[in-house]
DNA sequence: GCCGTTTTCGGCCCGACTGTTTTCAGTCG
C-alpha cells in the first residue's frame, strides 16, 4: 500500500528503536534512523535497486543494503525479527508518548513487566511506579499528559496516511470490472486535517464485485460490516474504510451526501425542506410527490437549492451558505497557482538531499522561483557557519536560472530565541534573499512572553515569513500558547507574511487559525519545509488546509509573480 | 553501522532542558 520506500523507512524505523529500547550501540542507532529517514526521503524506488544503487544512497552502507536487498527478496529481515522476538511491539508503543524515551520504555518493560500504553496508565493509577529509579511525580504526570495528547487524535490518522490509504483502494477498485467511478469522498475530499475513517464513493450496476474485492485487499485486518450498499474493514493499521456503492445516476447526491461535513449537510437538507424538497444520498426529490428531481452531479443538487457548486474544503458550515447565496463565496488557491517554495532545506543541515538535487526536483515541479533556507547556527545540531551557508550561496547563485529556468532565491530558515532575537547581525542577515524564522525550542513560555516574542520577531525588519508559527506537532505537541490575534495585528503592521508549512503532522497554521488571520489583512506563504525530493509534494495538504481558510492566490505571496514577490521582500515597511 | 581533502579506525549533531537527583540520566530538537 505505501510506497517501497516508506516500507523500507517504516522497518529501518523499527530496528532502530528495537534496538535503542534494548541498549544497543546509540550510533549504530542513529546510523539506522539516518538510512531510513533518506530512503524514505530518495527519489529513486528503492525496490528496484540492487546493492550497489543502495549503497549510494547517503547513510546507507553494506549492512543495510544488505537487509534492503533481504527485504525485497523474502518479505522481512532475519536480524529484525530477531530482536522483535525479544521485545514485544507494545514497548516500542511507548515511546511515542512524548518525554517517555527508550531508556525508561526498557525500565517499565524489564522491571514492571509493562507491555503497552494501556498496562503504563494502569501501572501508574495503582500507582506501581512508586521507587523505580528515574520515575518520580513529575515523570508520572508528564507520561499522563503524553497519553493524554495521543488519545486526543482518538484514533485519527494524520492526512497524508489516510490519503495514502484511499489511493490504493481506489487504484484496485478502478481496476475492476463493473467500476463506473470510484472517488475518496469525507473529512479527506474536505481536507481535514486529520482523518477518522476514509470513505470511498463508488458507482456501479452491480456491487458485488466491487464489494468482494474491497473484503479481500492485502492490508484488510477485519471486516466490521458487509452489506450490499456499504462494506465497512478495518486495516492491519487500524484506520477504518467504508465503501459505499451507488447508482451512477445517484452519483451528484451521493458525493454530496458523503463528502459532508455533517453541518453543512444539515443546513442543505433544510434549504431543501424549506424549498418543498427532500435532499438525501439519492437525490433531490419532490417532498409532496416523492419524484425524483435531480441526481446526478454535484453541480445540479447545488444549484437545485439556489446555491453555486462549493468546493469541499469548505463545506464546516462556517459561513459558506451564505456566501454563495451572496455570490461571494472565494476563489480558492490552488496547488497550480503556487509558483514557488519558500522554505526548503539541503544536506548541509537537516535535508537528506543535495542543493542540486533539490533544485532539480523543484523545477520538474514546474516552479518559477525556489527558496533553499537551511537551518542557521542558532541551532547547534546543525553546525551552521558563516563559511558553510556564504559558499552554499555562491553555488547558488551558479545554479540560478541553469535549471529549466528556475530561478533561485537563497535564504535561511532563523531560530527564534527565547527573548525573540534571531541569529546572526542585521548586516548579515541583509546579504539572503528571503528569511522565514521559526521557534525550535523553549515552547512553554507563558503566553505574554510568547506573544511578545513572536511580535518582535517580526518586527525585526530581516524576517520575511513567521515559519510554522505555533510549532505545533499534530498528536505529539499543542501549539505554543500565544494571543495570535496580538501576532496577526503585528504581521499585518510590519508586513511580515505567515507560513501555512505544508509538514501533515505541522499544518501550521490551522485552518482556523487562517480565518482568523486572513480579518487582521495577514499574508500567507504555503511552503513544503521539504528535507527531501518527495517532500515537495506536500505542498497540496498546504494548499488543502489554506482553501480551509478561504485562501485565494492573492493572499498567498509565493503565488505572485517573482518581481512582485522580490518587491514585497524588499520593501517590509519597517526596514 | 557509516564514513573518509584529518580515510580503513576512530570518530560520529551538540547543547539545553527537565526531573530526579546530590552530580546526572534521559529526552528533545
Amino acid at each position: 500500500m505505501a510506497r517501497p520506500n516508506d516500507e523500507v523507512e517504516e522497518l529501518l524505523q523499527e530496528y532502530a528503536d528495537l534496538l535503542a529500547i534494548t541498549g544497543g550501540d546509540a550510533f549504530k542507532v542513529r546510523s539506522y534512523e539516518k538510512a531510513a529517514r533518506a530512503i524514505g526521503g530518495y527519489h529513486e524506488d528503492v525496490s528496484t535497486l540492487d546493492g550497489k544503487a543502495l549503497r549510494a544512497i547517503p547513510g546507507v552502507g553494506k549492512s543495510i543494503a544488505d537487509k534492503i536487498v533481504e527485504y525485497f527478496a523474502t518479505g522481512s529481515v532475519q536480524a529484525v525479527e530477531e530482536v522483535r522476538a525479544t521485545m514485544p511491539a507494545g514497548v516500542r508503543e511507548l515511546i511515542a508518548i512524548p518525554t517517555l524515551g527508550p531508556k525508561k520504555a526498557a525500565v517499565l518493560h524489564d522491571d514492571l513487566g509493562i507491555t503497552s500504553v494501556d498496562q503504563l496508565v494502569e501501572a501508574i493509577e495503582a500507582e506501581r511506579l512508586r521507587g523505580l529509579k528515574g520515575f518520580g511525580p513529575r515523570t508520572e504526570e508528564n507520561i499522563l499528559h503524553g497519553v493524554r495528547l495521543l488519545r486526543q487524535a482518538g484514533g485519527r490518522v494524520l492526512l497524508n496516511v489516510a490519503l495514502d490509504v484511499a489511493d490504493a483502494v481506489i487504484a484496485e477498485l478502478t481496476a475492476v470490472t463493473g467500476c463506473e467511478r470510484c472517488v475518496y469522498a469525507g473529512s479527506l475530499r474536505r481536507f481535514r486535517e486529520t482523518i477518522g475513517d476514509v470513505d470511498i464513493l463508488a458507482a456501479a450496476k452491480d456491487s458485488e464485485p466491487l464489494m468482494r474485492a474491497f473484503r479481500s485487499m492485502s492490508f484488510v485486518d477485519e471486516v466490521i460490516a458487509a452489506g450490499e450498499k456499504k462494506t465497512s474493514v478495518r486495516t492491519t493499521k487500524g484506520l477504518q474504510v467504508d465503501l459505499r456503492v451507488v447508482p451512477l445516476d445517484a452519483w451528484g447526491a451521493a458525493l454530496q451526501y458523503f463528502t459532508g461535513s455533517q453541518a453543512h449537510n444539515v443546513r442543505t437538507r433544510v434549504m431543501a425542506v424549506q424549498a418543498g424538497l427532500k435532499l438525501s444520498e439519492y437525490g433531490i426529490f419532490d417532498a409532496e410527490t416523492g419524484a425524483l428531481i435531480v441526481s446526478k452531479t454535484e453541480e445540479e443538487v447545488y444549484h437545485r437549492l439556489g446555491l453555486p457548486w462549493i468546493p469541499p474544503p469548505l463545506r464546516e458550515d462556517r459561513g459558506e451558505i451564505e456566501a454563495a447565496l451572496r455570490g461571494e463565496l472565494p476563489e480558492l488557491v490552488t496547488e497550480a497557482d503556487l509558483r514557488g517554495d519558500l522554505h526548503t532545506h539541503t544536506d548541509l543541515t537537516d535535508g537528506v538531499a543535495s542543493l542540486e538535487d533539490m533544485v532539480h526536483a523543484a523545477a520538474q515541479r514546474g516552479l518559477d522561483y525556489y527558496a533553499i533556507t537551511d537551518h542557521a547556527p542558532d541551532m547547534p545540531m546543525q553546525r551552521m557557519s558563516d563559511e558553510k551557508v556564504l559558499a552554499q550561496r555562491r553555488r547558488v547563485r551558479e545554479l540560478d536560472g541553469t535549471v529549466h529556468g528556475l530561478r533561485l532565491l537563497h535564504g535561511t530558515e532563523l531560530n527564534i530565541g527565547p527573548d525573540g532575537d534571531v541569529d546572526w547581525p542585521e548586516d548579515f542577515l541583509r546579504g539572503f534573499d528571503i528569511r522565514v524564522a521559526s521557534i525550535h525550542s523553549h515552547f512553554t513560555q507563558d503566553r505574554a512572553t510568547m506573544t511578545r516574542r513572536l511580535v518582535r520577531a517580526c518586527e525585526n525588519p530581516c524576517v520575511d515569513i513567521l515559519g510554522h508559527p505555533t510549532a505545533r506537532l499534530i498528536g505529539r505537541r499543542l501549539p505554543v500558547d500565544v494571543d495570535l490575534a496580538e501576532v496577526f495585528r503585528a504581521c499585518a503592521r510590519t508586513g511580515t507574511a505567515m507560513e501555512i508549512n505544508s509538514a501533515p503532522d505541522r499544518l501550521d497554521l490551522r485552518d482556523e487559525d487562517i480565518l482568523l488571520a486572513r480579518r487582521y489583512g495577514v499574508m500567507f506563504a504555503i511552503n513544503s519545509d521539504a528535507h527531501a525530493e518527495p517532500h515537495l509534494d506536500l505542498v497540496r495538504y498546504g494548499v488543502g488546509t489554506a482553501q480551509r481558510g478561504w485562501l485565494t492566490a492573492a493572499d498567498v505571496i509565493n503565488t505572485w509573480p517573482l518581481r512582485r514577490l522580490r518587491t514585497f521582500l524588499a520593501h517590509k515597511p519597517t526596514r
